[in-house]
DNA sequence: ACCTGAACACCGTTCAAGT
DNA sequence: ACCTGAACACCGTTCAAGT
């Protein structure tokens, strides 16, 4: 009855899915930029070249995490009821899909690719959208269309506003009012630009395309 | 009457204009990722080091290049004319842009930054636009979102769109089917997805902002 | 004044070797 | 079976040295 020596163990063993776990939290807390095969192993406690039994290369890792990514939104809902008129439906699904753009905004661009599989992987989320664009007298096609240009829309934005969010060097006052004898209307957009940032222009963007699809819905 | 002995010059002389030209090349021909220091100097047939004799390092060297863009913007100039209507006029500033965002698409991440200076340095471009929306009865405010909104749809959809456009692993037929016996508008969106391309979508979705924008004006 | 060679601290990845 | 050390070809950048 001696009990099986069990070496002590100073880590969990390494498998595929603790490294995507880790890889995604690196790019969270640092930058898609800042993820290198050598800083990945000693998250994990382990030499860059272990992580190599377990996935091919770079690239693989970050199709990994982008995975990830893609079923956490399928655990999404946009709280979309029967009652709910299209475009209250549609506002919801881009708020939704937003949330999950800002709790990874360094890993935003890996959903630009394989974007089939993401609507696929996450057809919960859309399909209740769709059904109440259909309902509201919109094609099958120009309802693919609008959840298309309107998850476009957020992405895309969203990607923008992460590409960068500082201004090292603004323009000074000075260089503004000089702007602004020349050609009034484009000073008074830059400094537009500071009493409206970029983020406060996204909903009204928004709401500019659902009144233009509104525009568009065949009179009932 | 000795004529100066000349040395015979091997290439010209680096300056700062030289090495942002050919950064710029690099660029356009092999994506951003693919500029270094050290291939910029192979292009200028000069060791990397030689660089730092004329830009302190290589974000200087990016951002010099991104100055080199926006003042081939500011060169461009919709063909708006004093008649045209408000919405022709935003449609015409709206494809100039788009058309320099793909004469450089590899280099469109470094249009996030510095965006004052970049309205700053093209206000010849941006004016004329203004100048419309504001004659057709748009406040200077609403005319100022509007060429917002407007810059921002077209960049972040290219932005989106240079990111990637391959998708090296589609779906197959097969998982298709399975997908629309499941969720039947997710399916006939996914198709969608061949059928109309990304590109196609550019246009449309810019429609319904113009047509948001009509919505809002005030009745003459 | 302008350019370079050697060096440093980083990459991704391969491969033979360790346990 | 799983992990590692050494090595290779790359980075950006510094600094003392060459002309």
């Amino acid at each position: 009855m001696v009990p099986p020596a069990i070496a002590p163990r100073r880590r969990a063993p390494l498998d595929r899915r603790r490294i995507l776990e880790a890889a995604l939290r690196l790019i969270d807390e640092h930058g898609l930029a800042e993820l290198s095969m050598r800083r990945l192993g000693a998250e994990l406690d382990v030499q860059a070249m272990s992580l190599y039994r377990h996935l091919p290369n770079k690239q693989a890792v970050v199709e990994g995490v982008r995975d990830l990514i893609f079923t956490e939104l399928a655990q999404l809902r946009p709280a979309a009821t029967e009652e709910e008129s299209w475009d209250a439906g549609l506002t919801a699904m881009a708020r939704a899909f937003r949330g999950i753009c800002r709790r990874h905004p360094h890993a935003l661009v890996l959903f630009a690719t394989d974007v089939d599989r993401a609507y696929a992987a996450s057809s919960s989320f859309y399909e209740p959208t769709l059904t109440s664009l259909v309902g509201a007298g919109f094609t099958e096609d120009d309802a693919a269309d609008a959840v298309r240009i309107v998850v476009r829309y957020v992405l895309s934005s969203e990607l923008l506003t992460a590409a960068v969010t500082t201004t090292p060097n603004p323009l000074t006052n000075e260089e503004v009012t000089r702007l602004g004898e020349q050609r009034p209307l484009t000073g008074h957009l830059v400094r537009s630009l500071r009493t409206r940032p970029p983020a406060t222009l996204e909903d009204p963007g928004f709401a500019l395309i659902v009144a233009g699809l509104r525009a568009r819905l065949p009179s009932r």
